[in-house]
DNA sequence: CGTTATCTTGACCGTCGTCAAACAGGGTGG
DNA sequence: CCACCCTGTTTGACGACGGTCAAGATAACG
């Protein structure tokens, strides 16, 4: 289960057995409430077990950014076991279960086992690179395909743990929590997301979102899932989107 | 030299030498010419050892997103030697001089020295912390606070290397690279400076840029500069911004 | 000294933001 | 079971920030 996020990041041997050795404890949050907050100090390392977060950060004049999604396996707080202290904030979108790890034994680890520290390197690395193609989005692209190219990130990521990328899934962020995501209004955001369901390109009912047009949705979303590094080095496309 | 990039990430004791001691050889750039592509795989690690560089994204629609902006002492292709292809693309601004160290030399060193990853590490997540704020500033301000915002990053990362804040620096951006760099437009650009060189924030000449009122500069900025992890942890702030 | 890149300015336009109100759904308590 | 909220969604009218197009002015460069 801690295992999770060691998966999608290196191919280890045995020394998974050292992950799912370490120590640690579980709690549990409910929506809406802060797993980390902007000037937090921790001597823990935590990860995201189940549930869905997000990263934020307010600005000056109270608008806020969200930076990134957090899904199932995604490490939360590495950052402050090697720099001072957080730098924006990580709140829950859903009930979510949490694993928190002492940073010593993380530490200790990762100097023993050359495996786990590449693993540590190349998670953050991919998180750095989510964060250079959402400025692209920001910054570049325009209100419908900059939401589309959101939607199908989910779609791509949450396809990792199993779910296809045509596949419904549940979007558990509001209007206003998308428009913070992908910089801007929820107004906006409504009449965007009304205008790619009308098109056919985005389906909506109660089990969640749907993309009947798969291929199309991803050409309109300028969306090309490279980015995310799903493959290790070396491994061999399985899908590709 | 090479050194440089540990010195602003970890104290390291006497395994400087062991970064010194890496085997390297040195190229030149001239100004314009991409050190990577997007997609580009490779073996060797770079670091910049002066000039100035960016990094860089094109959309579908051929509209580019500069990333972020490399300065002195900054690793260029980390990223390439854990994970797979190059997912950007890093061209120089200036004429630049760069290290190219081999992948195992730098492997090696890191599992054998626990600080040098540690280093490493650390390095690539103030990348990280940098990535954010630029997408807050991109996502969340207004024109006029987004281009103040990014002449103090400036001002601030250069005066580690020894320049104070308030002093003049050279730009090494055109106009149309800065709105790339804050997603605007270049005659965008051009109005807004010239609005901050009107209001007496923004001094410039020959010799370059200064800000007569460094703190008001500041705040009009809404600009922090935490993010930017500028000390050890644990290290008192020498110069407070 | 001519050629090209960069900066500057004006007029006009459109995407997206603002303000405001109505509507739907889910939970709570009387 | 039904008022009553509260949060989130939806829609309209209007305005503004920043984009587009185009031209001329400067500066950089061979």
């Amino acid at each position: 289960m801690v295992n999770k996020f060691a998966i999608h990041v290196s191919l280890s041997d045995l020394d998974r057995a050292a992950v799912q050795g370490l120590p640690h404890s579980v709690r549990y949050f409910e929506s809406g409430s802060y797993i980390a907050r902007d000037g937090d100090l921790t001597d823990h390392c935590t990860v995201l077990l189940s549930g869905f977060a997000f990263r934020h950060k307010i600005t000056g004049q109270g608008l806020r950014q969200i930076l990134s999604i957090l899904i199932p396996g995604d490490i939360i707080n590495l950052q402050q076991l090697y720099l001072d202290a957080a730098d924006h904030n990580v709140q829950t979108l859903t009930p979510c279960k949490i694993a928190t790890i002492p940073q010593v034994a993380l530490r200790t680890m990762a100097s023993d086992r050359t495996a786990i520290a590449d693993a540590l390197i190349a998670s953050t690395m991919v998180d750095a690179s989510i964060y250079r193609e959402w400025m692209v989005n920001i910054g570049r692209r325009d209100a419908r395909t900059r939401l589309a190219h959101l939607l199908c990130e989910f779609a791509a990521r949450l396809d990792v743990q199993g779910i296809a990328p045509g596949q419904p899934y549940e979007l558990p962020m509001t209007q206003e929590q998308l428009g913070d995501a992908i910089g801007l209004t929820t107004v906006h955001v409504n009449r965007t997301l009304r205008g790619l369901i009308k098109d056919g390109l985005v389906f909506q009912n109660k089990r969640g979102i749907t993309f009947p047009e798969w291929e199309i949705f991803m050409v309109e979303a300028d969306f090309n899932s490279r980015y995310l590094h799903l493959r290790e080095r070396g491994t061999p496309p399985g899908y590709s989107f």
